[in-house]
DNA sequence: AATACACCTTTACGCAACGTTAAGGTCAAT
DNA sequence: ATTGACCTTAACGTTGCGTAAAGGTGTATT
């Protein structure tokens, strides 16, 4: 049996527009071209059209069948298992997808009933996420895996008294700071207490404290637009102030 | 503060073709427009593009967020049902997607072992997904569901040696088609040997037996694409000759 | 022979959300 | 005056087709 463009798509249950598609990515070429120039296909072609569908049924893109079905050397069989592994990852994202969308709308609807304990650890949960989004790369290729796995550990280790002292400090530190800024002077007490409770704060997060690495990060204060404009938020040059200060208190700078 | 793209970019951790291109949609409008022409972005936008890369977040397209923030009156919880709904049923779709995957390369390995009741259980199951994809629709169109779900039903009950023997028949029926064809005679004993043949194969899917029926069936294999050429692979006219021996079989032609 | 109608052809825009050049202005520092 | 780091608009590419548009072919009917 021969067929013509529309015949092959009936047959196959596709549009016609397809099967010219696949002709013009080279995935399924007429068996030849009559003298009208219509394409006509034969039964070799019906047999490697059901091939492609199936490929495509498990959702395989067109490039992956055609390298597949042409190429004889190409591992069909390790093909769909890299398939696979990605749409394993595909719902692992669209699980997590799944779970923030219901956590949005019970939160809107208000209907969210989680103890003070449960709550916190949401709170840890999404500050962890968040940061790992904003800064995640970085900062790991900055301080190494390690650093940045033990300061999260130290997190989500921390009890909710812990926690609240942690954001009660941090809310001192932007207060302090703030009031500082306003002196003009680094060196000063109030500047020199924001660094102070700046470096408290820190210790909440890091394994270890030092002066140089104290330092490092006023500087990356400045130098990181996300960090500076969290800091400046208020008062622009706020982030730089906060580096003086810093250098001074750690005795970099006099 | 105010921040250019790049500021606003960095600040927000994409990129600067992103904030152009949701200026252009015309979810993110700057603040202003600067005497060089660059865009200034104040401290509403940083909340506003917040806020679309939180619902971006949760797969919402840009459309719809569009809609959510800009149409007060938009019901944003609801939104977010609709969103939930087509997220469950995308998770539904890829897990059928990653089922297929995992038995394709399971059966292309040969570790499948399967006992020859589960073997033939999935032939069932394969063959009544197949036919549902191919001709399901127009099928439950034109004979009713109550009809095709009963004959799904008569499927599902065959027991093994039953579907051996609808098979068996299958081929016979397939066979003396074709020796009848070579005859030419729509009415001769071969011919109609195969009608007879096909009523009995026919038999096992229907519900109920009626030459009308059997007619009917026997005109659909020539007008539509799909059977005729199923029964057209061999020989080019068989779908025409069945008709026409099985009209004869069932006295609506002499 | 003309016409109708169902086919067939190629060309090309549209879709979502940007990435990626390309070509050219602006601004601050050297 | 020249870098170099910004900024601008314009426009193509990505995936897998759907959907016209404009025009040729084949066959049956008038």
């Amino acid at each position: 049996m021969e067929y013509t463009v529309q015949k092959l798509a009936n047959l196959a249950g596709i549009s016609t527009r397809t099967i010219r598609y696949y002709d013009e990515i080279g995935i399924l070429k007429p068996a030849r071209i009559n003298s009208s120039g219509y394409r006509i296909y034969g039964q070799r072609e019906v047999d490697r059209l059901q091939q492609i569908l199936f490929y495509r049924e498990l959702g395989v893109c067109l490039d992956d069948i055609k390298s597949i079905m042409t190429d004889p050397s190409f591992d069909g069989a390790k093909a769909l298992e890299e398939h696979l592994k990605k749409l394993l990852e595909k719902r692992k994202q669209l699980d997590l997808l799944i779970a923030n969308v219901k956590k949005t709308i019970a939160a809107k609807e208000g209907r969210i009933h989680m103890s003070d304990k449960e709550k916190f650890e949401g709170f840890k949960n999404k500050m962890l996420e968040e940061n790992e989004k904003k800064y995640g790369k970085e900062i790991r290729e900055k301080y190494g895996e390690e650093v940045v796995e033990k300061s999260n550990e130290k997190f989500r280790n921390m009890t909710k008294e812990q926690y609240e002292e942690v954001t009660h400090l941090e809310k001192q530190v932007t207060q302090t700071l703030a009031e500082a800024f306003k002196t003009g002077d680094p060196k000063g007490e109030l500047a020199q207490k924001a660094a102070d409770l700046h470096k408290k704060w820190l210790m909440y997060f890091w394994p270890e404290y030092s002066k140089e690495a104290h330092a490092g990060l006023a500087q990356m204060y400045v130098d990181d637009e996300r960090f500076k404009a969290y800091y400046d938020k208020e008062q622009p040059g706020t982030a730089e102030f906060l580096r003086e200060a810093i250098l001074v208190y750690t005795g970099i700078k006099q």
